[in-house]
DNA sequence: ATGAAAGCGCTAACAT
DNA sequence: ATGTTAGCGCTTTCAT
């Protein structure tokens, strides 16, 4: 539990002043080699490493690190998108915050400001709705960028929702189908809800078919998928075919399907997972690439670090359509 | 993008010395009720937040941050675990520094060296085979525990593999099963797995009854699971009930029995996840909290920073059986 | 109850 | 090529 050594330590054991040491830590004025050779003997001897915390304070500047806030953990994509901003900041030698809202505006202000405290260089942020983060990040000078949603005034990327479901649901319309039930929380309140919805509608005025109204029904949690799938399936005209626009619908879905041993019925979801596969009946899936939305994210952020002020711009990162099962035609 | 206010601009304003300003904020000296309601005033008014990075060089204590290492935020057990630490953390005022070692020694010595360097209160690491958190934390002094995995001479805290493992099948063997076959890595490198086939072991050694070698299969990924089940299912003598050490053997083995049609086959997983319960055949499960692990390293962690010097301990976060699907029992 | 001065570990600005 | 001085924003002495 000894002190930690610091640049004055190295500089009396080198023999020069602490001026030289920082130059040789830092490279960059000039430093004799001999000189240098010592100074990096010393460092290595003491297992000097300089406090980054006070560089920081000297310099003037931004931290070294990323503010990231998330909803919640618990959830793979936001752990996966995590993954991604981790590995796009090591890699530029920054180091991450993490914070999580739980999607409670009030918590997100508090995590951003805790941030702020600590200089971060950039922020990112998956809003939750009503938070502050914009204002909090401009009187702080601090460049934003929203992740997976949009949030007002400020750069954002996401995911290609409103494509990528209308892909998956023309899919469907192209072999055929032509009732094509829609599962998700009504009214959408999320953005990224809000945007597969419209996709789905897209695609029907794309092929030229009317989407019975029945054909949408609500469903927040699996349980409501399931009892929603099974009332779909009763009906005179059932639909031949499911799109789920998040993971709980999927899952009610594939319950309710099994379930009542109507496994001809197609199923597509937004959102993959490890197990689609072994799923019965098979998951199709609008496979999202969360670890590329926050690499991205991450970039933006820096160039804006980097004196990019052009207006707000959004970026999206494509989805992927992934096929699975034998190819479920509908049958008149 | 103004300069950010500092502690003199607000006693300037306030036509106080820094000193009374610092007081005000961090409730240690005597301030007149009048002059913090002032002080208060001004640092509302300008928006004013302590830089926590001065505030740390000063002080010259450990910074108010807990740097976390996991292998991989891919994985959603790891997701979650950096939850339950997030959650933690938050809750006492601090902040959370992320880092992924993609299990590669020499990365995580990088991550652990970055969180040094930031100055760190402490450091909690998933650690990967060969790694030297050990050293790096004790010569900063910085205490250190290790979760989901030991590592040398520290605390750490685990799940319990060995009892989880023990007590899922028991179970089995609780309900005739006598040919319980064993899915992993073969011979287990890491520790998790080599606790569950210890207490694979210890139910038959307790039942009395002893495995056929045969019935402890090499499984890596899930391609692997799915050849060894249906080699084991090939068998004269073939298993009726499946223990899968890890969740991609038990998604090969839930899509060979599906593929092979015997879902009569009593299937357990150590890890839970959230679609188990759609899975044809249903998969039963050893789940873990990994939040808990998370929570739990971080208060022993904060023990050690208070001082508690006692010698280095295991906690042991315990696991929970979830059984689903009818009771398979086995047929004879 | 308040303030002035010194200093945490480091680097920017100006020496030499 | 190296050293000296000053000072980042804050808190710790030690005054008053």
């Amino acid at each position: 539990m000894e002190r930690r050594p610091t640049l004055h330590d190295v500089a009396r054991e080198a023999g020069v002043s602490a001026k030289t040491v920082s130059r040789v830590l830092n490279g960059d004025g000039p430093v004799a080699a001999a000189t240098r050779e010592r100074v990096q003997a010393v460092v290595r001897r003491l297992g000097f490493r300089p406090n980054l915390l006070a560089r920081s304070i000297r310099t003037g500047g931004p931290d070294s690190t990323v503010g990231l806030v998330v909803p919640d953990l618990d959830n793979p994509f936001f752990g996966a998108l995590a993954g991604g901003v981790e590995e796009a900041a090591r890699a530029r030698g920054l180091t991450v915050l993490l914070g999580c809202s739980g999607g409670d505006p009030a918590r997100e202000t508090e995590v951003v400001s805790a941030f702020l405290a600590r200089r971060t260089a950039v922020l990112l942020v998956v809003p939750a709705t009503g938070g502050e983060a914009t204002a909090q990040a401009r009187a702080a000078g601090v460049p934003l960028v929203f992740v997976d949603r949009p949030g007002p005034d400020a750069d954002c990327v996401v995911s290609s929702n409103r494509a990528g479901a209308r892909e998956g649901v023309a899919h469907l319309l192209g072999l055929g189908h032509r009732r094509v039930a829609f599962l998700d929380d009504l009214p959408p309140e999320l953005y990224t809800r809000r945007e597969r919805l419209a996709g789905y509608l897209e695609a029907f005025a794309a092929a030229g078919v009317t989407p019975a109204d029945a054909l949408v029904a609500e469903a927040r949690t699996a349980a409501d998928a399931e009892l929603a799938v099974l009332r779909l399936l009763a009906l005179p005209d059932p639909p031949t075919a499911l799109f789920a626009s998040h993971l709980n619908a999927a899952t009610g879905a594939v319950l309710a399907l099994g379930r009542a041993g109507r496994r001809e019925v197609a199923l597509l979801a937004f959102d993959d997972l490890p197990l689609a596969e072994v799923l019965d009946p098979p998951l199709s899936a609008v496979a999202q690439a969360p670890a590329e939305l926050g690499a991205a994210a991450l970039r933006l952020a820096l160039a804006r670090l980097d004196g990019d002020d052009s207006p707000p711009r959004t970026e999206t990162v494509p989805t992927r359509l992934v096929l699975r099962g034998r190819p479920a035609t509908a049958r008149p």
